[in-house]
DNA sequence: ATGGTAGCGGTGCTA
């Protein structure tokens, strides 16, 4: 079962761009953020054609998710828990049975900045929201893939320029902290299971000519339980995509899980 | 060097 994650940044303008990389990648799974756009505007009909079941939680004009299987998803759930008053579509979970059954969540976490501010503290108390949400789902003791983009930069290996980070929601201590603390309950971070020291990037911002400097940073990752990590038998990132025609700033991530 | 790019929606916000 191939699972991927892709901050597409755009739906509507990012069609061609995502149909031409599902043809090209096969994934059974692909959790998408940053839809943007509300679920009646969504390109369920293009996606439905290429074989795929469409699951949207969207939002007008920013943020939403979206997840599309080629399996049957079932108990779809919108929204993070633990803050009625939170009206940001962040959040959406399911489950998708191969030969086995794995509980997916797609996430697009707050991007924060500036820092500090009140984008900050609701980053932060966004993390802590997701650590409840993590911890009881760790305790069903199922194979459990968070993806999504994180915007975490977990480590200075994780970005070209880390220097060029200090000050921002991405990189900041309480940020990373909070990420340590979501690995800790149990989680592996699929790509630095595989590649420990490379430096691998997701995202390159559109501005300064990131991509062409491979100026990226390493945002969009696919957090395991214990038993979705036994399952796992690859997994790589998709960067090529980035040079692309009219691409989103950020690259699909993905896994092969044996399930 | 106080800019620069992109999406949404129809202005300024978000990233």
């Amino acid at each position: 079962m191939k699972i991927a994650t892709f901050n597409i940044n755009g739906v509507k303008a990012r069609i061609e761009a995502l149909t031409a990389w599902l043809a090209e990648a096969t994934p059974d799974v692909a959790l998408l953020q940053e839809i943007k756009s509300v679920d009646e505007g969504f390109p369920r009909a293009e996606l439905e054609d290429l074989g795929y079941q469409v699951e949207t939680h969207g939002q007008k004009g920013f943020n939403g998710v979206a997840i599309l299987s080629r399996l049957r998803l079932e108990d779809v759930t919108r929204g993070l828990p633990g803050d009625a008053e939170d009206v940001q579509a962040r959040w959406i979970e399911a489950t998708v049975t191969g030969r086995r059954a794995v509980r997916l969540c797609g996430l697009y976490l707050p991007n924060g900045n500036p820092a500090p501010g009140p984008k900050f503290d609701y980053k932060l108390a966004w993390m802590e929201r997701m650590q409840a949400r993590a911890a009881a789902l760790l305790a069903t003791e199922e194979p459990v893939v968070f993806a999504g983009d994180y915007n975490v930069i977990p480590t200075p290996r994780d970005a070209a320029h880390p220097e060029q980070w200090v000050e921002d929601a991405l990189y900041r201590p309480e940020t990373r902290a909070a990420f340590r603390r979501l690995c800790a309950l149990g989680l592996t971070d699929a790509i630095r299971m595989r590649h420990p020291e490379a430096a691998l990037y997701t995202f390159w911002d559109y501005q300064g000519l990131s991509w062409e400097r491979n100026n990226g940073i390493r945002i969009d990752h696919l957090l395991l339980s214990p038993q979705a990590a036994d399952l796992m038998t690859d997994c790589g990132i998709d960067s090529q995509v980035r040079g692309g025609a009219k691409p989103s700033d950020h690259v699909p991530v993905w896994i092969e899980l044996d399930a």
